[in-house]
DNA sequence: CGGCTTTGACCCGCGC
DNA sequence: GCGCGGGTCAAAGCCG
């Protein structure tokens, strides 16, 4: 597993510039509990999403991907995606989120849950599901890019992968300890 | 009372 | 054109 990379913070300050980082990469670390969370795929730039000789087999083998590539082209819209071995059913992550939907998905025994930013400018959306194949996965998938500032959350400086440790002991305050790097 | 969750209905894109 | 499946809406209910 390579674990020599850039990582680029779940809901990334509009301000920085993407990543772009190989498809289908998958990076390893450690969250609070010390469990290991897999990153599927950091910010994808639109392009990459809809390019069907990009090396995106992981995504192609969901049904849904082709369907969803026209959208994410349209929206011109990042998409972050990591997979955590977590009990707990939602991640927090520093932002403040709404749900407005749940549904049943076919061939999984897990529904996946809607989420918007509670923001009232910002429409990036966040998807919630656990792992069809492992349900000891919770899969979050972001959408697009915040517009204002993480209200309670610590960023990295500089590109740099911080710890890699998930603060979640108090809610709405995940954040990245920053004591050293990979 | 305001904000949030729940949940059924509706919309839309895609495959056949 | 139709059916299926995923995504979203919005009304109702819950809770602090």
């Amino acid at each position: 597993m390579d674990t020599n990379f850039q990582y680029q913070n779940p809901n990334p300050n509009p301000n920085q510039e993407i990543i772009n980082q190989p498809f289908d990469d998958y990076y390893t670390f450690e969250d609070g509990f010390g469990e290991d969370i897999f990153l599927k795929n950091t910010v994808i730039p639109a392009e990459n999403i809809v390019n069907e000789s990009s090396n995106s087999s992981r995504l192609a083998n969901n049904m849904q991907h082709r369907s969803r590539e026209k959208k994410y082209k349209s929206q011109s819209e990042c998409r972050f995606v990591f997979r955590t071995k977590s009990n707990m059913e939602i991640m927090d992550d520093g932002f403040k989120w709404r749900k407005y939907g749940k549904k049943v998905i076919k061939n999984s025994p897990n529904p996946r849950n809607y989420f918007k930013c509670s923001d009232g400018g910002c429409n990036v959306k966040k998807r919630v599901e656990r792992d069809r194949d492992d349900s000891r996965y919770v899969i979050t998938t972001y959408e697009g890019v915040h517009n204002h500032e993480c209200p309670n959350c610590v960023v990295y400086c500089n590109n740099q992968m911080p710890t890699h440790e998930w603060n979640l002991h108090q809610p709405s305050s995940l954040s990245f300890s920053s004591a050293s790097e990979p």
